[in-house]
DNA sequence: CTGAATCAGGGTGGTACCGCGAAGCTTCGT
DNA sequence: ACGAAGCTTCGCGGTACCACCCTGATTCAG
């Protein structure tokens, strides 16, 4: 029972859907730079510290990765859990994110049906 | 058997996706804003005029329309079909187009779901 | 025939903001 | 003391989105 929308709070950037139906918000929400492919990893591989997710996300930058993970978990699809012993910080889906995995396995099937390789694919 | 990818071209505006996943490609073209709307009107409510379209999504400015409408038809989700007999001018989805139904079941779902008004709704 | 209205856009200009790199900072382990 | 992990702060360039105005083609009223 979060209390938590789609709007993408942290850093104030987000887009005003006053009149818009809720899937495009979730729609921005996911389309927003590696945020779909963080969900992704997280679905696929479970919990994952910063480090980890940073590696498995090569080109998007610490930067942007704190972002994006404030943003998600301010929005209730992660959290960001300490483990106040060993200092361990790891990030794990909430079930609000979880069920992301009906999306993410349409979106699969319609990228690999429909997917062509063109010049981007050359470098 | 489509030549398209699913780069946004029209006015370059897209993102380097090379190293990352299709599926990064197809959240990022759906999550472009208006994109995830025009589909769903289509989808919906089948081939539709310009007017029609600009009139179902206010918000969004002709200029914007047309920008959209003619990346969607670049990507091959949609078709633009002139009369010739009449001067008619309608956009129908290809089945490429139509099969983003799984897609947009899926996001409907999860955020009927998981939608919780904010203060973005007052207004 | 003349004028108005509708349809499908194009052109220009401006601003907000998205995504990014670089670098610093704090806490922890050893 | 030193390095790694996990951020934070600063500042930048590009571009997405929009408002406003304009065009050409077609249709309709009178």
């Amino acid at each position: 029972m979060q209390m938590m929308s789609s709007q993408t709070k942290p850093e104030e950037g987000g887009v005003d859907f006053a009149l818009c139906p809720r899937f495009e918000q979730t729609f921005s929400f996911l389309g927003k730079k590696w945020n779909g492919l963080i969900i992704d990893v997280l679905l696929q591989e479970g919990p994952q510290r910063f480090k980890d997710l940073a590696h498995k996300i090569p080109r998007c930058s610490d930067r942007v990765l704190v972002e994006r993970l404030k943003e998600l978990e301010y929005n209730g699809v992660i959290v960001r859990r300490t483990f106040p012993d060993n200092s361990l910080i790891e990030y794990e889906l909430t079930q609000k994110g979880e069920e992301f995995k009906d999306i993410m396995a349409a979106v699969h099937a319609w990228s690999d049906k429909w997917y062509c390789p063109t010049e981007a694919d050359q470098k």
